[in-house]
DNA sequence: AATTAAAGATTACATTTGTAAACTAAAATT
DNA sequence: AATTTTAGTTTACAAATGTAATCTTTAATT
């Protein structure tokens, strides 16, 4: 039951950068890093660090030198990162806030059309309105 | 010009609630919050200390009592947070995020409605791919 | 073989965050 | 007026985070 703790916005980097690669060496991570992030070498090697004992990455033994694997999807990373804070958020006004996020992101066709499929099933049940959940139950005055 | 620095995870349960209230004594804050999330009454108060010195809040005195106010709105600093976050990921899964996020958030009809305007305005321009930029440009292989 | 370079491990250190106790001054009660 | 309560302010302290230097071991070069 290897427990996943959040991962911090600096370890986002480098699990962004060995998500893409696939896997990478501390040397892959740090080169790109240093141009990115203007970064030390150690501080990069440090990252890593943390992140093997969060279990976040795995290694492989290559001679001296270590491969880095990600030990789970980003796709799952993110959803997870976001369902964390849309749950820690006024329930009410979740729905505005997507609004404001489609309208400023990048999407893709697809992307949309994913999104448009998702709509027209919720539609089916959805609610007239959504409580606001910022306050415990009976304390709501009203 | 006064900075908004990040407000944590615990400061944010605090802004919800005055948020909620309109405005509120330390005292509205620590009954919800004593109930809610088990604090200490001094807890509470460290925490809407720190938000006072980050101004995002305000107050007005009342006697010897402080009556607090948000300085933003909830909706604006929601935005704020849910565009960080994802500006931090993916931008080529920004869209699978936003999926499972509308499956999984409840939304109203009229949330739904709103966010099928905007796909359909957003639809008219997309491109038909969303590029990674987990990495910085030219060190893309392939 | 001796020297240098590279990768990983250990230590460092200031700031932020979560969580709270202690102190102080004003207000309410006895 | 004396005492108790309350609100706000100051201090506390461990854990997490951002950022890195130093040390150690192994590999590569001379």
């Amino acid at each position: 039951m290897t427990e996943e703790l959040p991962i911090t916005t600096s370890e986002w980097e480098v699990m962004r950068i060995i998500w893409t690669l696939g896997e990478a060496t501390s040397n892959d991570v740090i080169q790109l890093l240093v141009k990115k992030r203007q970064w030390k070498a150690s501080t990069v090697k440090t990252l890593i660090g943390r992140l093997m004992q969060k279990n976040m990455l795995t290694a492989q033994k290559n001679g001296h030198t270590n491969l880095y694997q990600c030990t789970v999807s980003e796709k799952h990373a993110m959803e997870k990162e976001a369902t964390r804070l849309f749950k820690n958020m006024c329930a009410m006004k979740n729905g505005q806030v997507l609004v404001q996020l489609i309208n400023e992101l990048q999407l893709s066709q697809t992307d949309i059309q994913n999104l448009q499929s998702v709509l027209v099933e919720k539609q089916k049940t959805a609610p007239e309105m959504v409580a606001c959940n910022c306050i415990p139950k009976e304390e709501v005055e009203q």
